[in-house]
Order: structure tokens, then sequence, then C-alpha cells
DNA sequence: TCATATCGGACTCAACCGGTCCGTTACTAG
DNA sequence: CTAGTAACGGACCGGTTGAGTCCGATATGA
């Protein structure tokens, strides 16, 4: 369960990799795949992925290479991740694509959305900065709520 | 990412249905699969892995069946995920499967093991009693751990 | 002793996923 | 202007995994 796609993986560490080089440095495919040691082909697939999901701004031709559209700081851990997971709920109930029948009399989902609601909050609010410096991003935190919120589970809907 | 293998599904169906029979309510597979609307063969195999965790007890023979081992309340929803699921970790660094070679040098691990613990922390808190009466456990909210301690993603380690 | 249930191994089939190959398009350095 | 470079993206392939089935073995209560 919740294994992430290797995509993903590639994903993360990608935009992890970026992150850490000058603000708009231009990296080619075959550069960032030699150093982190991905195969190209994939990662190629990987990047385009991410440019489609406005993370990742692109320029063809010579000396040219991918970059990141906007600061580690803004880019969510969700948003990485989800062009390369059409799955993206706990159970079959929610999540568009469901091979599952039942879905209304299923005793499952309305428990499930609960957690379910409550882990998506969580990945929203990570952002890339935590792959860059973890020890900032510890101390100062997710921005965009307030720690006391991040309590609900358990309490309020 | 992160959805549950269908089993695991069964599994959380089932302990549902048990823990809304009286407390000590005896079941057959063919009567729960036959009520839940689930393959026999199938749920059997599921069955008998939740016994093996300990979670239910089984009594073979005429008038046998399954029965929950403990109240749900004392149930985790890791315990009645985890015989289904061997890879329970977010990144293939932490588990211990890892077909992934790398996993000292990678640069994910350290930032992502800081997720999966928080992860880990909610399954473990939840009890199969959100799934037999879901007001009260909101109201209740997770025994083991105080609402404090929930917001420690995003602050110390 | 026979009907009933769990037990558990073996097996099939389809979908998915990681990975590869290759031709096309676009841009830029020279 | 041209040659080289790099993104683009469709097609394809093999291995693994997961859902589901079948069936014989074992235990047990009526
Ligand atoms: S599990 Fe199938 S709809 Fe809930
Ligand atoms: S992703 Fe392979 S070890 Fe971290």
């Amino acid at each position: 369960m919740f294994k992430v796609s290797r995509k993903s993986e590639y994903a993360l560490m990608a935009i992890q990799h970026m992150a850490r080089l000058a603000p708009d440095a231009v990296v080619s495919v075959a550069d960032l795949a030699a150093q982190e040691d991905i195969p190209a082909d994939l990662l190629a697939k990987v990047l385009q992925g991410l440019k489609r999901a406005g993370l990742l701004i692109a320029s063809k031709g010579a000396g040219g290479g991918y970059r990141l559209a906007r600061p580690a700081g803004e880019i969510r851990f969700l948003e990485v991740v989800r062009p390369f997971e059409e799955q993206i709920a706990v159970v079959s109930c929610h999540s568009p694509v469901t091979d599952c029948q039942r879905t209304d009399a299923c005793s499952l989902r309305d428990p499930m959305s609960v957690l379910n609601a409550y882990l998506m909050r969580q990945f929203e609010q990570m952002t890339m900065e935590l792959f860059v410096s973890p020890h900032t991003w510890l101390t100062t935190g997710p921005r965009t709520t307030t720690p006391a919120e991040a309590t609900s589970l358990g309490r309020r809907a």
C-alpha cells in the first residue's frame, strides 16, 4: 500500500536536484539522468509529465533543457506526484476511475473519506522545500495551514 | 498511489461487519461472502490471513466460523491491512523488500522518512471503531495519543 | 459417520509498470 | 543557412503482481 510509482520517485529526485541548482539553471535530460543514475529515456517521460503539469519549463534545441517554473517552496508534494498516479485514494470508492461497483452502497466509503481527506491535506501542505533543506522546513513548517488545523483528524469533520 | 489492495478492502468490510454483530457472534465465510457480496473463495483467504494476524478466532466444523478476537475499538487500521500489503512505505528506500539499489546514497530517504513515520502513526491511532460508529469515533478521537502530538509533522522530529 | 467449515497450496488470466526504441519537431550555436 | 542538439511522444515489450478460482486435506460437531 501507498508506495508511489517509480516515476514519481524520479520526479521527486529531479525536482530536488534542480532546486539545489541556481534559481534559473537549465539542465538537460541527459545530464540529469547521468548524475542521478536514472534511465534517460524514462526520465525524459517523467520530465515531460512535470512540464505538462506546469512545474517545469522546457526549452528545446542546443543548450536547452528544463528549469523549475517556480521555487521549491511553492511546489507541493501532491503536484509532483499526481501526474504519475491515477489512483490517489485509499479505497476504490473515492477516485473517478473506479472499477468497483457497490460505490453507493459501500460501507467503507464514509469512514474512509475522513482519512482520505486528511491525507490529502497533509500532502498538499508539504512543499518540496522539505526535500531541499529538511531542517529549515521542519522548523518552519507548512505555510498554508496553521498547526492547530492539523489536529482536525479525530476532532471535527 | 496508496490505494490498498482489494484484499485489504475485504478485510476491512469483514471486520466492520462482524463488529456490528453481537460481541461473540460467529459467522461463516459463506454467510459473510453472501451478505457482503464478496467472492467466497477469496474472502476465505482473507479471513485466514486475519486469523493468522490474531485478529480473528476460527472454529472449524459444523456451526463453526469466525469471530473477533477483541472489540473493534482495540483493533487498529494498520493491523487489519498489514497482512495483505507487503509494501507499507511511500518510497522504495524504506521497507525491507526493496528492489531499488541506491538505498544508502538515496537523497529521498531522509525527507521521506519524516512523512512515512507520520503516516504510520496516523494509521496506528485509527481504530476500527471508526468503521462501526463514525460519529462517536469522531468525537472521541484516537485514544493512544493526545491531539497535541498529532501536530508533530512539520514541528520537531 | 457424515455434513460442514476452515485450511492452504496450485493455478490462471489480465492489467499494470518499468523500461526501451525510434522517428518527429523545434530551436540555437556557429 | 545549416548542422547539431534536445525535447516530444507514440509504439512496443517482458516481468511482476494481483484478483480470483479450484480442489484436496483436515478438523469438528451433530
Ligand atoms: S470498496 Fe468498492 S465502492 Fe467502496
Ligand atoms: S528511492 Fe531507491 S533507495 Fe530511495
